[in-house]
RNA sequence: GGUUCGUUGGCCGAGGGGUUAGGCACCGGUCUGCAAAACCGUUUACGGCGGUUCGAAUCCGCCACGAACCUCCA
């Protein structure tokens, strides 16, 4: 096996893979803040960090994948100014708070379970966890990085920067961020603008509020990650992952709060996925330009020439590096879910497939290039090419046009299983989980009549039979020796 | 303005000093009663200008264009 090598934020190189416990690795990836529908943004992250999930166990690592959830502190515009998303939400729709969390995160746990993401080891709110961020806070004060004014508490940038360096993962420097923030209005408590919140006071009508030392408050929106990933996966740990837009200020923030708290440097490796583009802009919800994942699964969105299911969302993302901006469009949907298809055609027929004493074609370091593929940085786009030379010699042998033995059918097979279910995550959603023999029997003896009445030249009952299946949504294909159908996706 | 990163064929998207990425679409063919599927073949590339090199889409410089971040965002 070659050696796993991931892109490193901080190093902005690739770095051999190297956990710091191994077996074990600790992963943590910023996870949603609920008070919306998921959309098409959120399902990039969740896909990513799943396949880096899913190949760490595949290679034989004891993987603890922390994955939170924000519902508290995450403030609707000006760092530190604002109303708390979720607050905000929760007035709008007159409900508590909890409330608007319980109900997103089904929403969002549907999704994603539509999407085959595995679900993470430990899903932790922020809101469950003030106790640990109150202690964070203390720590972080006792080192002399923080200072309370007026019942909130603010992280000590300046200070911080002096001895350490603040910015290093996203390439900024204190003087040019002092230049290019606005100035403050006077009113601040806050030393210098670039201050952020460790803990908030709650004002009067703020209805999300806890005890602390300091004031009956919140925590600022940075902290639940530092406190978290501490408290699940120790003070130093393997990998961070999220958004690319997390990267500054949050991922930095977390970097400076870890470090002024713990002494030391907590995260190893950073990774960050790139954005889904809408006409090359970003899709969010500032710009009103993006799609909620159910929109895309039943095609109820204006942008939508149809719908798309899960698993071509899923294969869609897969088949961009997550590195790289994806752009959407229907065309590229479309030629997704098109591929798919074929994919997982190819992956069915396998079962079909006959060994030959005499083989044809030879297979050779199918499984080792996928794996290195994987090991480059996770590249599944490369991996979904490989399968696909793969299917082209499935489909030559489901035709009879060349052969292949015994072992090297094995190996395909097992080869497809590893990559396509285990890893890539690609289920089947033509319905082949029907068990419903009876139903199945009653579908062949219509198609065995359709043979038979081919063999008679009865044509017209032949594609009345297709017709009329085929209206219903089955899709039916004739082959040399004999027939395939699929039933209607969704069944 | 600063930081970070892009610009690849009709579309999406890998790669990254010399050798076919892949998918989708298009066109032609094979197969088929017809269709679908499948297979075969063909076509269209590396933003511009310089430089390094035997050789640059790939490295370096400049320019143009675009994006993300610097305000909440996945």
């Amino acid at each position: 096996m070659s050696q796993l090598s991931l892109y490193n934020t901080l190093k902005r190189r690739k770095e051999a893979f190297l956990p710091l416990n191994p077996p074990h690795v600790g992963l943590y990836v910023c996870g949603p803040t609920v008070y919306g529908d998921p959309h098409l943004g959120h399902a990039r992250p969740a896909i990513t960090f799943d396949i880096l999930f899913r190949y760490l166990k595949h290679r034989g690592y004891k993987v603890r994948y922390v994955r939170n959830i924000t519902d508290v502190g995450h403030l609707v515009n000006d760092a530190d100014e604002g109303e708390d998303k979720i607050a905000q939400k929760a007035k709008l729709e007159a409900l508590e708070p909890m409330e608007v969390v319980q109900y997103y995160l089904l929403r969002y746990h549907r999704a994603m379970e539509a999407l085959n993401v595995l679900p993470p080891s430990i899903e932790p709110h922020a809101s469950g966890h003030i106790p640990e961020q109150i202690e964070f806070i203390q720590k972080i004060i006792e080192s002399g990085y923080a200072y309370e004014s007026q019942g909130s508490v603010y992280f000590d940038v300046e200070k911080y920067d002096r001895d350490h360096r603040y910015g290093k993962l996203s390439g900024r420097n204190i003087d040019e961020l002092l230049e290019t923030t606005r100035a403050l209005d006077g009113q601040s408590e806050k030393r210098r603008s670039l201050d952020f919140a460790l803990w908030k006071k709650a004002s009067p009508e703020h209805i999300m509020r806890w005890k602390s030392p300091w004031s009956i408050g919140f925590p600022g929106w940075h902290l639940e990650c530092s406190a978290m990933s501490t408290k699940y996966l120790g003070e130093e740990f393997d990998i961070h992952g999220g958004g690319m837009d997390l990267l500054f200020p949050h991922h930095d923030c977390e970097i400076a709060q870890s470090c002024a708290a713990l002494g030391k440097e907590s995260v190893r490796y950073w990774m960050h996925n790139n954005m889904i583009t809408i006409n090359g802009q970003k899709m969010g919800k500032s710009l009103g330009n993006f799609i909620t994942l159910e929109e895309f699964f039943n095609g109820n969105h204006a942008l939508l020439t149809q719908a798309y299911s899960p698993m071509t969302i899923r294969f869609f993302i897969l088949q961009a590096h997550y590195r790289s901006t994806l752009d959407f469009s229907n065309e590229a949907l479309m030629a997704s879910e098109r591929g798919l298809s074929r994919l997982m055609e190819a992956n069915a027929r396998l079962e079909k497939l006959k060994p030959a004493t005499q083989a044809s074609l030879k297979l050779e370091g199918l499984r080792q290039r996928c794996e290195e593929a994987m090991d480059d940085d996770l590249n599944t786009p490369i991996v979904i090419s490989q399968l696909f030379d793969a299917a082209r010699v499935i489909n030559l042998v489901h035709d009879g046009k060349e052969s292949i033995s015994e072992t090297d059918l094995q190996e395909i097979r097992e080869v497809f299983r590893i990559f396509i279910e285990d890893i890539l995550g690609l289920v089947s959603e033509s319905g082949s989980t029907t068990n419903n023999e009876a139903y199945k029997k009653a579908v062949d003896l219509l198609l065995n009549i359709r043979q038979e009445v081919k063999q008679n030249k009865d044509w017209a009952t032949s594609d009345r039979i297709r017709k009329e299946l085929t209206d219903l949504g089955f899709e039916i294909k004739d082959g040399k020796e004999g027939f395939e159908w699929t039933p209607p996706s969704g069944i």
